[in-house]
DNA sequence: TCGATGAATGAATGCGATTTCAGCACGTTC
DNA sequence: GAACGTGCTGAAATCGCATTCATTCATCGA
């Protein structure tokens, strides 16, 4: 029913080794005993199980993407770079949901990373101490781990540029004239929180006489931002920075139930640049992530960092694959000793409706 | 290094064979021995390698899902639902992005269907003929196929019941007095734009004098809305019912700009449900599908009609199984020869912002 | 012309599990 | 007491492929 390489083997007339060698490693066979085998498997459409190659070589030829939320647009844009990338050198992609929960995980990379050559983890939620333990005790040694928006010693990662991109949004709204500023931050254990949390003071201690107003922890959610749209309206700011943009986006709709109009009374900057951000009215003015390529450089930096030989034939070039994910930029990777490297993806503003001149009046309000 | 089941075996001072035994057929096993086996194995960190077991049994513990775009919400949703109810059933999920091109889908399906226990295909976008090829030659006899969101003779699927939405949209729509109401369609090929149209025949027809105007096919997103808006504009039709969520923002937002007022002017309403439905201002009345549901369903049916044994020793029982996707309709399955089963998703109109009562002026302008 | 080098090939091994198959001890039945 | 099931166990045979090792044969240098 089924073909295997012995019969392959057979229909050309070769050994089975001399068949094995013609498929997968052509230059050990004459040439012309090279073609005929392959045209051989051909006609008999024979499909390598890669379950028997897998117990010999140890590689499977499959990738793991581990994030908090399938339908998360943010993840859901990741999630299609990481597979597109992954294809193209050969890998199918496990996915899997952690339906936000950290020890979900833990316990999905552990059970997936059994049978995958390595492990993408995306915006993980757990403990420090538990990356740790994943890194060491639960993985092979041979399946390298690499983490997505998120730095830990000791593994290799893929981040953005949080602090660029509060700062391209604080500037922006500085120079609208805005200088009571809210942030609405994301979970409380969140990394990238904490890390734009930085951005903001730093780019505010260079201003004069702005003035940050921390509005709080929400849940990185539509609901979430509607909890803060009232802290927005209460807290006098003329402008308010989201964690991200849903958050963003619930601001919005909370504001527009209570009659506060954006940009007229308020400015409201998100963070992502989801396509949802563009199908509201006003349209969002938020930082764009480049996510698709975060996936891809995903890919290529776990590959590379793990030393994972490509699946497949059709492996792209290095050449190409540098082309892929150019415009990053490799940190400590000039360093000697730098450890795991890790990517910095870098962000842009994109100003659109839901930014304005800062009111007289709301200054006044907040003043 | 790695724990093998020989060490397992020597360990606890049995062969191979009762090891393999105790572990996974544990009633063949003497019970003392049988614990003891167990045990050893625990403090050994045994982990049984998946490509042995694999090789011998011809099972992966894997099922492969392939989805036209991650990105669409649509699918995320279908997405999130199998992969929840994979692992419950103690699989992994491979999946796969066909980027909206049926060649890659058809080829995607091919790769990944070696190497899985069930495939599947969420609203194909290939031929007929593509379909049968695949279901008859590409994927082994053991590997079943299962599609979402289409019928095809043969194949097993999940469908949502396009036409009893369309027919929940329309009265609602000829409750609040509109006549003359356009309908937005999805791409030319698309089946279930060919199930809602026969949907939408047959609910007028029982209408006194209403009046349909098809606007044609477009993208079914938010681009292909835009381009629809100016048509409905154009039509003079006070009401319109989109193919689906994106393709509905889209006419929203380009009636906006033009200064077409939603519902004052003309209603619109959706098909989905995506979240953005509610982001928007005017919130979407549309029709909502349980797409969580509807991938959990899909999961189980494939398992069922595969009859592909579950993964693990975590599977729940099947009356767990049937609670979880209890309020689904069998089709066929009553009758004796219905060939592969299939199973019909209800739907549901939920009324939001983006209808109201028709004008008399656009009917008048419409009249 | 002869030994040495190297390319091309085939026989055989093993990856780590599952699964016959046969054997053994024990109890039951006629 | 012989014959026969029953319950457990271990030896050994796969599963399909990659790879080591040995062999053959042609080629080359001296």
């Amino acid at each position: 029913m089924v073909v295997t390489l012995r019969d392959v083997a057979r229909a050309a007339g070769v050994s089975p080794a001399t068949a094995s060698r013609a498929l997968s490693a052509p230059d050990l066979v004459a040439p012309a005993r090279r073609e005929h085998v392959q045209q051989v498997a051909r006609e008999l459409g024979y499909r390598p199980n890669r379950a028997a190659r897998e117990l010999i070589t140890g590689r499977t030829g499959n990738l793991c993407l581990v994030v908090p939320d399938l339908e998360n647009p943010f993840f859901a844009a990741v999630a299609k770079g990481v597979q597109a990338r992954a294809r193209a050198l050969g890998f199918a992609l496990l996915v899997a949901d952690a339906e936000e929960d950290p020890r979900l995980e833990s316990e999905l990379v552990g059970h997936l990373g059994a049978q995958v050559d390595g492990v993408i983890l995306c915006s993980p939620r757990m403990t420090d101490v538990e990356l740790d333990r994943l890194g060491r005790d639960v993985l092979d040694d041979d399946v390298p781990l690499l983490l997505v928006n998120r730095l830990h010693a000791g593994l290799p990662s893929v981040v953005i540029d949080n602090a660029d991109g509060i700062r391209q949004a604080v500037t922006h709204l500085y120079a609208l004239g805005h200088r009571r500023i809210g942030y609405a931050g994301g979970p409380v254990g969140s990394w990238s929180d904490a890390q734009r949390r930085r951005g903001l003071e730093h780019a505010s201690h260079g201003l004069r006489s702005i003035d940050v107003v921390d509005l709080g922890h929400f849940p990185p959610l539509f609901g979430g931002g509607v909890a803060a749209g009232d802290l927005v309206a209460a807290s006098g700011v003329t402008a308010v920075l989201a964690h991200n943009d849903l958050l963003a986006l619930g601001i919005l709709s909370r504001l527009r139930a209570r009659g506060v109009r954006v940009p007229e009374d308020v400015s409201v900057v998100g963070y992502d640049d989801i396509p949802a951000a563009t199908l509201v009215s006003p349209t969002l003015t938020t930082v764009t992530v480049p996510l698709a390529r975060l996936g891809r450089a995903a890919v290529d930096l776990l590959i590379e960092a793990g030393s994972v030989p490509t699946a497949t034939e059709s492996a792209l070039t290095s050449a190409e694959r540098a082309r892929h994910t150019a415009p990053a930029t490799a940190l400590g990777s000039d360093r000697e000793n730098a450890g795991p490297p890790s990517v910095l993806i870098g962000v842009e503003l994109v100003v659109r409706a839901s930014t304005g001149v800062a009111s007289a009046q709301s200054s006044a309000a907040g003043g």
